[in-house]
DNA sequence: TCTAGGATCGGCT
DNA sequence: GCCGATCCTAGAT
């Protein structure tokens, strides 16, 4: 689950997430060791955010998992809302359909009203605007797919890895 | 300082 | 289902 307090609550459980493993993986931005200005959260503490832009428009969440100096990420893609959906509807704009508040990593932040101030922060703290919250849930091994990633053509053999984990209630 | 390209989305056909 | 928008980042010069 992740919880959002920026101008009012917003509880949204994960149901779509990709790994990047870091200086071994072409997708990765930390490829080859790469240490940038952009990658630098990537570098530090797990637990933290990595938010970055990306086609100049979308913001994309990502949680450090390694860290520190293994520089290794999870892509938050997707989830379903869970508390605070008038308030995601009211960012996502009126015309926007449910099913399609949350379905990409651009529209998860934007629904959660994430941008690159968030880059760096701390998800564990309690007192943390954006935080990861575990609720307890536990999904069953076999009700999770492993697909290709998405996107990620460039990146040759890395392309195919199956680091795409997909709930499948949510399929 | 310049230039190419991208972990996407949404509108149009 | 396809294609263009749009601007930041990183690498090249």
């Amino acid at each position: 689950m992740i919880r959002a307090h920026a101008g009012g609550v917003t509880v949204l459980r994960l149901n779509e997430v990709e790994a990047y493993l870091g200086v071994d993986d072409a997708a990765c931005h930390t490829y080859g060791g790469r240490r940038t200005r952009r990658t630098e959260t990537m570098w530090g503490e797990a637990g933290h955010a990595y938010v970055y832009l990306v086609y100049g428009l979308h913001h994309c969440l990502n949680v450090v998992t390694v860290g520190p100096d293994r520089p290794e990420a999870v892509l938050l893609r997707a989830g379903e809302v869970v508390e605070g959906l008038d308030l995601v509807r009211a960012r996502r704009g009126p015309s926007v359909p449910d099913g399609s508040l949350t379905d990409g990593p651009g529209k998860l932040c934007q629904a959660l009203a994430v941008d690159r101030g968030y880059d760096g922060a701390d998800l564990c703290a309690p007192d943390s605007a954006l935080r990861i919250h575990d609720d307890g849930t536990r999904v069953e091994e076999h009700l999770v797919r492993r697909l290709p990633r998405v996107g990620v053509d460039y990146a040759g053999e890395a392309s195919s890895w199956p680091l795409r984990l997909v709930t499948v209630s949510s399929v």
